[in-house]
DNA sequence: ATATGACCCGAATAGTACTTTTGGTCAAAT
DNA sequence: ATTTGACCAAAAGTACTATTCGGGTCATAT
């Protein structure tokens, strides 16, 4: 189920590659900042990965897959189960709780440097493979966890809009007049819930069903994206 | 009740401005091409305005008077009246309409350019004049137009990031999955009724009362900002 | 009186030559 | 068999100059 063995330099690469390339960007950040920190040497890097991209893209897998698990997760231990606000208040703690993917949301050019002009960059046909949101919409309400007088596609982006302006709005709002963390999140779920949760409560268990499905697939989608990129590893009896 | 008198060259100046900073920010038009666009010479824009940041900030407060007044229009002619869904659906397509007030709100520094840099630009210490929004929103609750046992903040805060999103989102979701603005709109007002207007409706009449006065406030607010950057225009006999 | 545009000058930009950095390689060391 | 780090070429950065641009002025024209 886990993506397949994984030597400990990976990890120890991919953890140093997290941590630097979160805190000071992709181009600010040198193969040689990540072998040190990881403690090998530059040489091997390039023993386990293709490049600086494929290194980065290889921690990008990593850390969205570890932010899934996290998601779904706080939605297990969730006591409101499944409806949209609990799903929703799991996910914006989960991208509270980490700045990378906080970054990776926004698409912050700042930090993602010129890793977005790169032509085949991750972002760009990332979307194609996932059931895209106004499907999950779909499915909860199909599930009736989700009142069904609402089009799906508008429900999916307003909560864009809300996953967004929540990682971004601090660039314009100063913190001091924001409201605490806690306090949003649980307000959001609230408001969510008095806005698309059927008036009855809906089918909590149905719903929590149609997440887990939906966490399963994405998980197992990284999993597929971390083992093909595994495969063609550099490897002394290429070519 | 109106800003003043004001000068046929002033208005052609003023949405010449408005037009090419709008389109081509703030950094790559030129005072030569506000002057031509408005069908006279570079010399005169001194006649009327200090310089580029004045004519900046002047054509900055005609648009977002404008702009509130366009909002309040919308608010009357809403059916629902005094609601804050009402009143935000009003706002949100006000802000469709306005391209140029999209970069206000975003603060978008691509097109704002250099104008961010300067010190005593105008989105300083704006905020410090204007009642807050979740000032508005506790207002809101006193008229009996929004729910009492929700934060103020929180909810100003909510409605924020959605306003947020809404002008930013296109920048990483693309047009073609996005929801009909007006169908958005429509949903938008019906979740933030749903989420905040009181069960029973509350009482509209007097929610509608509050946002007259606030808008009052406002606009009233900008004529005083724009009369008073009118009085120390250039003229020959000064000092 | 009012408006104009040639003109001024500081600042931004483009051009250039040179230095440093850094992604990537590979012969040598372990 | 692994791992390393000196090494390389290319890219990015730097320092400097030349050139253009554009905000702002003002003598002149209307």
């Amino acid at each position: 189920m886990a993506p397949a063995p994984i030597e400990d330099r990976e990890v120890r690469l991919l953890e140093a590659a997290a941590e630097l390339f979160a805190r000071h960007g992709y181009d600010k950040t040198t193969i040689d900042d990540v072998a040190r920190r990881a403690g090998v040497s530059k040489g091997s890097v390039y023993l386990a990965f293709e490049g600086k991209q494929q290194l980065f893209e290889a921690m990008l897998l990593t850390q969205m897959r570890a932010f899934s698990e996290a998601w779904l997760a706080a939605v297990r231990a969730h006591p409101r189960g499944g409806t949209l606000g609990a799903m929703y208040q799991a996910m914006l703690r989960a991208l509270d709780d980490n700045p990378f993917m906080s970054v990776v949301f926004r698409r912050d050019p700042a930090l993602l440097g010129r890793y977005l002009q790169q032509p085949d960059n991750f972002f760009r046909d990332y979307a194609a493979g996932q059931p895209t949101r106004h499907e999950v919409i779909a499915m909860m309400q199909e599930a009736g966890a989700v009142r069904r007088d609402v089009d799906p596609k508008v429900v999916a982006h307003i909560i864009n809009m809300i996953a967004y302006g929540m990682v971004s709005l601090d660039t314009v709002v100063d913190r001091a007049q924001m409201p605490e963390t806690d306090a949003m999140l649980e307000g959001i779920a609230t408001f969510m819930d008095r806005a698309f949760t059927p008036e009855d409560g809906g089918d909590s268990e149905a719903g929590k069903a149609v997440i887990e499905r939906i966490f399963a697939g994405g998980i197992a989608a990284f999993d597929g994206l971390i083992d093909a990129r595994r495969a063609r590893r550099p490897m002394e009896d290429e070519r």
